[in-house]
DNA sequence: TTGATGAGTCAGCAC
DNA sequence: GTGCTGACTCATCAA
């Protein structure tokens, strides 16, 4: 018996037939060339040729099925990753331009302190200057109260 | 032969010794428990007894750790979704705080020209009314350029 | 001994 | 037939 390869011991002790393929030859091979190759073998040899080659194959699809599911996993996992990453440099960016927003608007209030002082010392001067008659108390709202 | 069970093929041609256990029972059995109901029995069928429990035990197992992985993969998929969720939220958040900080901007400038406009007419009413010399061209430059 | 897990086998579904 | 996947079995490791 040849050693040069892994044999099939399906057909160990066939006298007449005598077949003999890998298993790495068995589950490339396609079915067309598979059944030449036991053409001339018995129904049984050949419903067990076939049936080594799905099992051939099978162990192939569940190694594929397996690392498929593990790549999946670690995609999403990878994916959290990344999204709290870009969870933390927006929530960054909103705290600079909340204070960004927060020193506009203290400008805002004091920008409107000195110019609210300035108008009332304007009005002042005016007054004085006696462009603008001194406004008589309370006439508007006295007049509506008492009316 | 009972049916009213899963009944053990192990011992159905034993004569002499009968052992029954269902599956569920033997997988719950402890193993103390199990070694008392065969103590009777062959080596061979005590053997066989504690495979059978083993190999339920491990049908378990197998359950266990496939719904574990599952029910993992499902949590990080969850996980992703809430974290997509806090994005669209700071994000949301991060453009409103923008606009605010920007209409205040906008609102600082306006008041800055109408305070600079002020300053500008109140230099000019005071220098009019002689309060204030007109300052001579290019004094300070031309002093110190010449020099 | 018990529990967990990677790998191989099989059943069964979908194409 | 082919490929995929859930479930089971087994080998093997850790506790």
């Amino acid at each position: 018996m040849e050693n040069n390869e892994v044999y099939n011991d399906l057909n160990r002790f066939s006298h007449k037939t005598w077949v003999e393929i890998s298993d790495s030859e068995l589950e490339r091979m396609s079915i067309q060339d598979l059944n030449k190759r036991i053409r001339h073998l018995s129904k049984g040899k050949k419903q067990a040729f076939r049936k080594r080659r799905r099992i051939l194959k099978n162990r192939k699809y569940a190694l594929k099925c397996r690392r498929k599911g593990s790549i999946e996993t670690m995609d999403i996992a990878k994916q959290n990753k990344v999204l709290q990453q870009e969870i933390d440099r927006v929530a960054k960016e909103l705290k600079r331009v909340m204070n960004e927003r927060d020193e506009f608007k203290l400008k805002c209030s004091r920008l409107s302190e000195i110019l609210s002082a300035k108008q009332r010392s304007s009005t002042q001067r005016i007054r004085l200057e006696g462009k603008l008659k001194p406004r008589p108390k309370n006439t508007c709202l006295t007049n509506i109260s008492e009316k």
